[in-house]
DNA sequence: ACCAGAAGCTACGAGCAATAGCTTTAAAGC
DNA sequence: GCTTTAAAGCTATTGCTCGTAGCTTCTGGT
């Protein structure tokens, strides 16, 4: 099945997110992977179809794992607390992966379900999350949007360095949480 | 001064954020603009030094028009209502641009006085609006940080086509706006 | 032992950034 | 009005990248 027991899709992909990592999405290319692979470039077309290809897989796994992430952190908790466990492992997650953003602000392309499903299972479980406050339907996908795009916007701006001031920025977040709760919990309660 | 009078770099600038404002910043390339430009791709190192130096430039520009619209959105308002004018500018202009949110997000380059002085204008118009409320000086930044991440992270997930729901992403973020209001309302009082 | 297919290779073409070095043009000074 | 000078443009070239074509080699199954 496998001559020469090489690679494989999963390794290349491993070693591309460690180059992603290390320098940035912008960083990533082919003839680094390969070099890294101890493999010449045009032999990667047998594992991956092309650079965009690859690009997909590593957002795709990205993705699943924060989902795990998520999930675990979110297990065992209620309400405030588990809205701020959430919290705290998404930027978590960027803080140990800054140069990940990218992945999780890319919106999946329609026609890519596999792609799809793991950005709907992020939004289960803050669905999941949500589900003690009581919201109908159509204000759970706000309250959902508000709570993503909070954390998701101080995480990355977080990762890309766009705090400068030297005041604390865990004290920033702290703060951002508790805006956050009270907010889910005045939502829920008025009307 | 001139020869030939052709191009200026401002000129240069304007034809590659229209590139970016059509396909992406992925599509902007030196060859695409130098086409654009009625001229020979090596001759566009005489108005701009490079290609990241070209992304430079338009990452000021942004950032400059960016500070310009929310100074305009918040004068003559005053606490929630100039929030809630600020929040909606920034996601006026991503709206209208929604190719220009990786300007917005990368961090200047210490180094770079310009860009950084671009950027600090833009915190200098939260941190005007935010006075009314009243905070000492750290609690400014917490606050100005939260309201930023908030917006920031809205409109750019919405620029990138995240909102997949057919749920109104105007009443998601009126919600949002609401929410930041009372928070940053209650981060005055406590304390 | 053999054979089919997967995994690797070399060679190549196209697109892009960037540099070197030359030519043209327009503005400024006499 | 002519000359000078420097900016603005050009062609040629290099190096890096993605991607394809086509060949070779190794492996696993029968």
């Amino acid at each position: 099945m496998s001559p020469r027991a090489g690679l494989t899709t999963d390794a290349v992909v491993t070693l591309a997110i460690a180059i992603v990592d290390e320098g940035g999405p912008a960083e990533l290319t082919l003839a680094k992977v390969a070099e890294r692979a101890g493999v010449a470039a045009p032999s990667l077309y047998k594992h991956v179809k092309n650079l965009a290809d690859l690009k997909r897989l590593i957002d795709l796994r990205v993705v699943r794992e924060m989902a795990d992430a998520l999930r675990t952190a979110a297990t065992g908790r209620e309400r405030g607390t588990a809205v701020g466990a959430l919290a705290d492992a998404y930027r978590d997650y960027l803080q140990k992966h800054p140069h990940r953003t990218g992945a999780l602000t890319a919106a999946p392309d329609r026609a890519d379900d596999e792609l799809s499903q793991a950005t709907h299972a992020v939004a289960e479980v803050v669905f999941a999350v949500l589900r003690p406050f009581g919201f109908d339907h159509a204000q759970a996908v706000h309250a959902t949007r508000c709570l993503r795009a909070a954390v998701h916007g101080f995480a990355g701006l977080e990762a890309s360095g766009g705090f400068g001031r030297p005041e604390d920025v865990d004290e920033s977040f702290e703060v951002l949480k508790t805006m956050l709760v009270q907010g889910l919990t005045n939502y829920s309660e008025q009307k």
